[in-house]
DNA sequence: GTGAAAGCGCTAACAG
DNA sequence: CTGTTAGCGCTTTCAC
C-alpha cells in the first residue's frame, strides 16, 4: 500500500476482483460468498469475508445497483421557499426526519435529503426519475395539492405527510386533525375561556382541517366564532414572529390561543411574556405536534399529540409498500390532547 | 404509454437510447447534448432537450456516476447511542444538518444521512468505501478520536464538527470552545454570581474545552471552582432531563449555571421553574448553540453564538477541499455571547 | 459535429 | 459448489 508522506493512503479502493485474486476464485464467488449466497462453502466464504475485511473492501453500491435495476435509498425531501431563503428551523419538522431516518435505518434503506423549492415541486420526481432514490417521502402539503397528484401519476412513488384530502393520487400519513384541533379549541372553551384565537395559516390543508375542528367545538359549546380571532401565520420561525409581534401588539382581546404548532405556540408565548401577559394565567395557550421538547418549555405545554416517532415507521411502511407493487392505505395516527400547563 | 387502470403510468423508465431514436441521433449525442458539451449544434441540443423533457428523462445518475468514477453525494453521520436507542432530538444537531444541507444544495451535492452507532464508527468509511458518497461529515465527536485518526488516515475524507484537538488525521470545523466557556462564566460572575454549576459532559472534546474556559473566568475573578457544581450531564434530551431532574431535587446551592448546550439550558430553566426557582432573579442560565428558537424561549436564553448558519458552509467548503486533494486548514468561527434574558 | 465501441464494477443466468 | 459470460445505463476516446 503506498502511502503518502502525511501517511494517508492514496491507493485505489479495492474492488471485487482484488479480493477475487488474493482468494484464488473468481469475482462471481466472491460476489455471492459476500452476498450470502447459500450455495458457497462455509469455509470458502469465511477466508472471502476475511480477505474483504482486511482490505476494507465493500461492494460498490452504485454498480450493484446498476446491475440490479434497484436501490435502497429513498428521498426526503424538505420544503423551501426560495422568498425568504429560509433555513429549516421548525422543530417538528426536523424530529420527522429524524423519525423517518430511524425507521429507513432499520429497514435497511439510507436516506438522501433535499431541499426542493417549494414553487417547483418537479423537482421531486428527479431523485426518482435519475434512478437515485426509489421513492419519496415528503413533509407537508404546501398549496401543492394538484402538482402532488401530477407526481403520483407520473408512477413517482410518493408518500406525503398532511391532511387527506379528497381525489388524492398520492398516499398520506397524518394525524386526525380534525379531532386534534377540536380537542384543543373544547379544552380552551370548558376551562371557561370566551376568546379563543386560532393562529396557523389556512391554506395549508392540516391547519384548514384543524380549524373545522376548531369550529365543531366552538358550535356544540354554542359560542359564536369571531372572524377577528383567526389570524394566518406561517410556519417559518421569523416570519411568524413577526406576524405574532405584529399581532399581538395591537392588545387584541383573548383569553386563549390556539396554535396550529408547538413552535407558534413558543413564540406567542414567549411574546406575550415579554408585554407582561402570563400564560396561562391571563392567556391559556395549547400548541399542537408534541415536539420532544414540548414538555420542557417554560411552561410546559399543553398540546396535541402527532406521534412523531410513529410517524415515521408508518410514512416508510406506507411508501415501501407503494414501491412493492401495492396501493398503499392513507393512514391516520390518532391524536390526543397533552394536558401540561400552558392551558 | 401504458396506463393501469388507476391512470398510474406503468412504463419503463425511458433512458438515453429512446431519446436518441427519437431525436435520430446517436447516444453519445444525447449525452453530449444534456451536458453542455461545446461541441454540439445548437439546434440539436434544443432538439434534444426538448425531447427529454417530453419524455421526462433524466439521466441515471448511479450509471453516470460509475463510468465517470465520481459522484457528488456527502455523507452526513448521525452518532446515536444503542444502548439508549434515542431518536435524534437536540435542536443544535437537527440545525446543523439544515445548515448543511443549504450548503451542499448550494454546492450541487446530495446529502445522504445516515445513523451510525458511536460504538461502531468504522461504519462511517462505509459510504465512502462503497461509493456512495465522496466524503463525510460528522457533527460530535463522541469519545472517538483514535477511531477518525484511524479513519482519516485510511483515505476517507473527513471533516468533523468539534473541538480541536493535538494530533488529528481529520480536519475539524468549530467554535472557540474554550472562548465560548469563558465568556458564559465571566458574564455570570460579573453579575455577581457565587456559585456557578457547570452542566455538561466533560468527556466530549468540545465540553471539555469550554469547561477550561469556565476555570479560566474563576482564575480571572479569583473564585474557587467547586467541584460539586461540575455536573456530568448527557446531551441526549431524556437522559439530560433525568440527570437535572435529580440533581436540582437535592436542592444544591447555587446561584448560576453554565449550561454546555441550549438544550440543557432549557430543561435546567423548566426545572428550576417547576420548584418554584424564578431564572434569572434566583439562578441564572447561560446556553450554548444559540439554536435559532433560543430569542423564542421564555425567558430568551442568554447563550454563546455557534454561528450555524455559517458552520454548514465551512464544513462544506472544508469537505470539498479535501475532496479536491487539498490539505485542509482546520477552520475556527468566531464565538460571542448574546446576552438576553436569561442571565 | 457526430457515431462506434469500449468499459466503469458489479450480479445472475447458464454451464459444468 | 464454482467459473464464464453478458450486460445494467452511461460517458468518452478515437475515428470519420
Amino acid at each position: 500500500m503506498s502511502l503518502d508522506t502525511d501517511g494517508t493512503s492514496r491507493t485505489r479502493r479495492p474492488q471485487m476482483e482484488d479480493v477475487a485474486r488474493m482468494a484464488g476464485v473468481s469475482r462471481a464467488t466472491v460476489s455471492r460468498a459476500l452476498s450470502g449466497h447459500p450455495a458457497i462453502n462455509e469455509d470458502t466464504r469465511q477466508r472471502i469475508r476475511e480477505i474483504a475485511r482486511r482490505l476494507n473492501y465493500t461492494v460498490n453500491v452504485g454498480a450493484k445497483n446498476l446491475r440490479q435495476g434497484t436501490n435502497q435509498t429513498i428521498g426526503f425531501v424538505i420544503p423551501y421557499e426560495s422568498t425568504v431563503r429560509q433555513a429549516v428551523s421548525d422543530p417538528f419538522f426536523l424530529s420527522m426526519l429524524g423519525s423517518v431516518a430511524d425507521a429507513l435505518t432499520d429497514r435497511g434503506f439510507e436516506m438522501l435529503v433535499s431541499r426542493v423549492d417549494a414553487s417547483e415541486i418537479d423537482q421531486v420526481a428527479s431523485a426518482v426519475e435519475s434512478g437515485r432514490a426509489s421513492g419519496v417521502i415528503l413533509v407537508g402539503q404546501w398549496h401543492q395539492h394538484a402538482q402532488l397528484n401530477h407526481l403520483a401519476k407520473r408512477g413517482v412513488p410518493l408518500v406525503v405527510w398532511g391532511g387527506q384530502l379528497r381525489k388524492q393520487a398520492y398516499a398520506t400519513v397524518g394525524s386526525e386533525n380534525e379531532l386534534g384541533g377540536y380537542l384543543a379549541a373544547r379544552h380552551l372553551l370548558e376551562r371557561g375561556a370566551r376568546h379563543v384565537a386560532f393562529f396557523g395559516d389556512l391554506r395549508l390543508p392540516e391547519v384548514g382541517l384543524r380549524y373545522q375542528g376548531y369550529l365543531r367545538a366552538h358550535a356544540e359549546a354554542g359560542r359564536k366564532v369571531l372572524k377577528r380571532l383567526q389570524i394566518n401565520v406561517p410556519f417559518a420561525a421569523e416570519l411568524a414572529k413577526t406576524a405574532i409581534d405584529s399581532y399581538l401588539s395591537t392588545r387584541p382581546r383573548l383569553d386563549a390561543i390556539c396554535a396550529a404548532s408547538d413552535l407558534l405556540a413558543m413564540i406567542a408565548i414567549q411574546s406575550l411574556g415579554a408585554t407582561g401577559v402570563r400564560v396561562p394565567e391571563d392567556v391559556a395557550v395549547v400548541g399542537y405536534d408534541d415536539v420532544p421538547f414540548a414538555a420542557s418549555f417554560n411552561p410546559p405545554l399543553t398540546t396535541v399529540s402527532q406521534q412523531i416517532a410513529l410517524a415515521g415507521v408508518e410514512l416508510v411502511s406506507a411508501l415501501l409498500e407503494i414501491i412493492g407493487g401495492g396501493r398503499a392505505q392513507n393512514r391516520t395516527l390518532p391524536t390526543s390532547l397533552i394536558i401540561r400547563q400552558s392551558a
